[in-house]
This record gives C-alpha cells, structure tokens and sequence, in this order.
DNA sequence: GTTTAAATTTTGTCATGCCAAAATTATAGC
DNA sequence: GCTATAATTTTGGCATGACAAAATTTAAAC
C-alpha cells in the first residue's frame, strides 16, 4: 500500500463530507477509503488541524477548513479534467480514467493544467458527470437524487454515476447510462428489489440491480408520465 | 528537497554511466546528481546491491546489472516518450518538457505509455534528439561526438542535446540548433575560446560559447568543407 | 614506504508514516 | 443515571530515507 498524501486526506475528507451531508465524518470511514488503521487517520487529522486546514474535534468527527477545502478542489479539479483528458485525447475507457488519474492529479503543474483546460474547451463536467472545480476554487453543484429514489412513472436525466468501481461503471456503460442520457423509471420492486428503467426516449428497457441504482444520481425531473418536450442529448 | 526513489537512482547511474563512458562512477557524482549527501547514496547503493540491481564495490564505484539497466531504461523510455507528447500534443516548449517528465515518468501506466506511443507513431527520438529504448529494454545509442571537438572545416549532423539546463536550451532554439540539423564548424579559438558555426545548409553564422558547445553532440561527419551531396533535413 | 588529502563508508540520530494494543470517550439500552 | 459496546485516541514500536560527524580506505605526493 502506498502512503497517503495530505492531498490524499483532503479529497477524501471532501468526498466523503459530500457523499453524506450534514453527518458527522468518522475516522473509521476516513480510514477505510483511505486504506490506513484508525490511528493512523487520527494521527494525520492532528497535522492536518495543526496546519489549519481541518477542524478536528476528538471523537466529534473532523470538517474541511476553507484553506483545507481549496486545496481538494484543486486536487479534484486536476482529478476530473485528467479525467476526462485521459478519455477524449488517449481513448481511454471511462472505467479505467479514475485509476489512472488516481497518480496523475499529483504531478500537474498549473501550466499543464492550463493547457488540457483549454484544449478541453473548458469542460466543465468530467466523463462520470462531475462538475469539475473552478481554478478558483468553486464547485457547481446541481441538485440531484440517487436513482433508486425515483418513484415509478418519474422521468429524469442522469447527472452523474460513481467513478470508484470499474465493474459498475462497465455495467452501466453496457445499459447505455451515460450522463446527460434521459431516464424512466418504469417499475420498481419494493424492499430495495430491482428496478425497470427505458434508457433514453424511446430507448430500450432494462433491469437494473438496485445496488447499481443507488450509485446513480439523477435531476432535471421533466415531469410525471407523458411524453417530453425536451430534447434528446446523446 | 522530494524524496528519490530507487528509479531516480538507477536512472541516474545509467545516464552519468553514459556521460563518462569508462570511467569508474562515484559516491559523490551520484550525490550530486540526485540532491542528496554522499552518505545517504552510500545506504541506498548497499540496498540496491541486495537487490541485485546494480554491483557496488566499496570505495570503488558502482555499476548497473542487467536487471537494473533493464529498469533504468524503461523510466528513461517513458521520460522521452512524454517529453515527446508533452511538446507533440501539448505544446509545452522544449525547454521545459524535461522538468515535467521528470514527475510524470514515474506514473506512467504501460498501457497509457503504450497508447502514447503509438499515437506519436512509435517515435526514436525526443526533442532534445535522444534516443528512446523500445519496450524490450534496448536502445540504440548513434556514434557522436561533442561538437566543441569538431576540426574547424568540418560538417555534421546535430544528434543529441543536454536537457537539463531550460536555459541552454533556449540559446540553442535561439540559434537554430535543434536535432537532424546540420552544422558547419568555421572557426574555433583556442583554448576553450568561442567557436563560429554555420547553422543549416546556407544559414546563418553564430558565435558560440564553448560550454554550450561541450553540451551539443553531433555525428554523420559528411565530409571536410565543400558542397556536400546530401540533402538537408530541416 | 610514509604521509597526507580526498573520497567513501560507518555510526548515531532525526523525522515521518504506518500499525497493534491499550486506554479513553461517546452512546445506546436498560 | 448506570453499563456495555463501539468508536476513537494514545502509546509504544517498526521501517524508511535522510543527514552530520567520525572512522576508514584510496591514491597521490614525497
């Protein structure tokens, strides 16, 4: 296991903070995404609060300064346009991007990341639909819910799907759910039970593991039912 | 100062190894080579000599097995190989492209490095006119010699220039000496003194430091003054 | 063959990142 | 409010890569 960087601490503290809202970050969690012991977590969280950029309350759980939160958006931002770099000009399939970007948003210098910005036209999503940080350290963030929360009938467009698991990213690329596609959620077994969707207007049907449903999230409800007026974004 | 990795030291063996071809390859040199003291190159030498990478004889020098310089050379393939992208596709100047690949040879996938080759056609040269070892860990190394050595009189081909220093590296784009042009010696004075070289077939006459030219290396002696037969490569 | 200077290695120490085990704290159930 | 359990932090220790200073070896000068 390689050692973990600050950078490293920060974008997992971010991602986790956003992954659930408003609860409190655990060690324990920090510790599994990050693959170190508890004690290690706890141990870096103290540099990390000796450098201001996290706040630490002993077994109170820990939140990102605003110094703190800079620095993952950068990282982040380097991450997503690496990202989708790694996509558009080298043909790399979208379930290996994440990997690869995993070592790469480290060595960016600003200039390189000036060029790919600008040779990306100023992306602003990555190839998973995440919003990709300003140079500034801003974050659009649009509202949006977990697929497997749509009531039967719902139509909605995909926003974004988890980039961690290469097997589930496969999964939904086979399944054509892909962000910015439309998406209706035709039925919906109940106790957490599989889901039918039509992928895409007039697109096919599918059966979708509510695992799977749950790492995708989804916005833009157009309307209950009906046919749309929107326009289809392939 | 970053911490150096057992790649940056193999590296290093390997290029000072070729710099100095013969001659025995100190503690000190590598030492300074790499930013580090000579005590700490000694530790690192007796760990690498465990690892059968190089062979260390105390007080006498190090040099690299065959499994080490199978090592060195595929770092050094992947360092010109995105020296070579980064100038090719993104446009970094070649003053800068070796302090870049410098961080990003070291997380190279072999599957990216394999796409970046074959994007850039399977290249044999970086920009600075070095050759780049095939995947199989051979590389081919041209006859050259320094062009401060050149008889006045004589032309030659440009091989190969040193690209550490970004600021030779301008004053040769400055003056048009770039790899695959060609050269004429006019005029040298002695004693280390400045040296006059037409630069391109019919191009323009320059002054140049002696340092500079130490760090210039040329080969295809086509023969001693007179028109030549062979067509310019530009 | 000594002597001496320079290069090299050895020794001892420090800082860092990690972990297991022990101690501490929070919290949920009663 | 207690108590048991789980989460968290503390403690002590290990490995690594670095350095300065001391000891050793080489090699050059005499």
């Amino acid at each position: 296991m390689q050692t973990q960087t600050i950078e490293d601490y920060l974008k997992a503290i971010y991602e986790l903070g956003r992954e659930d809202p408003g609860e409190k970050l655990t060690t324990t969690a920090l510790a599994e995404r990050l693959g170190v012991s508890p004690a290690t977590v706890t141990g870096t969280l103290k540099k990390l609060a000796r450098l201001r950029l996290v706040v630490h309350k002993p077994y109170r759980g820990v939140e990102l300064t605003d110094a703190g939160r800079k620095i993952a958006l950068e990282v982040i931002r380097h991450h997503r346009l690496i990202e989708l770099y790694l996509q558009q000009a080298l043909g790399v399939p979208w379930d290996r991007v994440h990997e690869e970007a995993e070592k790469w948003e480290h060595v960016l210098s600003e200039e390189l990341e000036d060029r790919i910005d600008a040779l990306l036209g100023h992306p602003t999503q990555d190839p998973h639909g995440a919003p990709i940080p300003a140079r500034d350290g801003t974050i659009a963030q649009p509202e949006c819910v977990r697929l497997s929360e749509l009531a039967p009938g719902q139509t909605a467009v995909i926003a974004e799907v988890s980039d961690h698991d290469p097997e589930l990213l496969r999964y939904l690329g086979e399944r054509g759910l892909y962000p910015n596609v439309s998406i209706e959620l035709i039925a919906k077994e109940p106790f957490g039970g599989p889901l039918t969707v039509r992928v895409g207007r007039q697109g096919r049907e599918w059966a979708l593991g509510p695992e799977a449903a749950r790492h995708v999230f989804v916005t833009e409800v157009v309307q209950e039912g009906g046919p749309s007026h929107e326009a289809e974004k392939e």
